[in-house]
DNA sequence: TCGAGCGTAGAACAGTGTTCGTCAAACGAA
DNA sequence: TTCGTTTGACGAACACTGTTCTACGCTCGA
């Protein structure tokens, strides 16, 4: 306040009660989380590392955050607050929709495993309830029944939810091993290639013929393949395919 | 052997060193974590706790095992080898898929949220091979390029196991309410009913509006619907489309 | 000025996966 | 048969985890 434009008198220890560190507060403590996360993967977001971070112990976290499960419910509230949503129009539903999805995708995986929270838990949060009012919009715009867009809204989180935590799961691989990720990638799919090619080809003709076909196509390739599944696949259902 | 037709002497204490217990050996653990995980799930299958069913401590598993990941891939083989193969008919290839999808997915589903222990894992072992060999069969027999039918396969695994995980999470806070599973949906979809239907109007009117049909359709129902977004999907893949 | 309430913490509890070192049984060679 | 050697079994311990209990101070309203 205004005590900030006057010095400090020197007879009296300024602030001796709260330390350099960060007050604490729900909105800090999810903060530091998303930074830890971001680094170290769910599995490095003790309520103790937390908690160190703020000069003190984890009990004292437990006033602004029922449990971890509630603090990483929060974690993805605030990430997904940060999907930016242009103006739906369902004239370009797919185009839109695809964005969309590699926006999801490429939010989240700043993350890590985070994303692995989020599975069975309905986002009802106000910046998560953004983007399925969006989604409805968008796909009962172009022509789908409200049922069969809420189920591919449903469908498509799913999917990228689950293809984000697949990576990240590779990722936390990559990590471990020390190497860099194309360097593993090289070693990993190297491996995997020279083992299917080495199968005997007459119990297992597929997979020693094709070893090299199958190994194409990073993670972003497949992701997007597996999204124009889904997509693609919804064009039966539009009001206009009968 | 032979021993076992003679009553054993009564001057001799019969089988001293091994008690009524199951010996140890990697067949006899993976039998018993999956009889936990079958009903307490992934969790339930704490090293001790698997020991304890033998008598015996933690440390006794790692001379079997090399540690729970392990544990867990294995575990995961030996339930893909329950998976039956009918001869592959590309002339059914959709319909064959689907079959073998509701398939896996009911089979994993026995085993709650073992699926999880999936992302990420390329299964390298024989009963996991024998499916991927099985679906590339299938696939490259419809028409479908030996890369498309491996990226497919890739999805359509990621979206079995990514569904099966999700609901066992889901039927995991079920057996936490203690409930039973019907009344726990009756309650659970019509409190995320009435508070989707609940919402301004004027800032989310999809939602408000299309509770009702976006909260229609139990596990299998939505499962089914992706399932075959995926494989309609994959139609303009095929040779004949061009 | 004085309670009341709330946020802050330290300590502790009941778990977890994993490793270490010891001990006994089994096996192969002399 | 006897003597290493190797292997599996296993108790104890380590470094963690999320969570709860309880006491302590500070701040705020009456």
């Amino acid at each position: 306040m205004a005590d900030d434009t006057l010095p400090t008198p020197p007879w009296r220890t300024p602030a001796k009660t709260r330390p350099v560190r960060p007050v604490l507060s729900q909105d800090g403590i999810v903060d530091v989380a998303l930074r830890i996360v971001a680094t170290d993967g769910v599995e490095g977001v003790s309520m103790r590392r937390v908690a160190q971070e703020f000069g003190t112990g984890p009990s004292s976290l437990y006033a602004h955050v029922a449990n971890k499960e509630e603090l990483l419910a929060l974690m993805l509230d605030r990430v997904s607050a940060g999907v930016e949503l242009p103006e739906p129009d369902p004239a370009r539903w797919k185009e839109q929709l695809r964005e969309l999805a590699f926006g999801l995708f490429h939010t989240l995986r700043r993350y890590n495993d985070l994303a692995g929270a989020s599975f069975a838990n309905v986002p009802t949060s106000h910046s998560a309830l953004r983007i399925s009012e969006w989604m409805m919009a968008l796909m009962t715009g172009a022509g789908l029944a409200p049922r069969t867009a809420g189920w591919a809204l449903d469908r498509l989180f799913l999917y990228i939810t689950a293809d984000v935590y697949e990576g990240s799961i590779y990722l936390t691989r990559v990590r471990r091993a020390g190497t860099t990720p194309d360097e593993f990638a090289k070693a990993y799919f190297g491996q995997l290639h020279d083992y299917m090619a080495s199968l005997p080809a007459d119990r297992f003709p597929m997979m020693s013929a094709h070893a090299g076909a199958m190994t194409e196509g990073d993670g972003d390739v497949r992701f997007a393949f597996g999204l124009d599944l889904i997509l693609d696949g919804l064009d039966r259902h539009l009001d206009s395919a009968g």
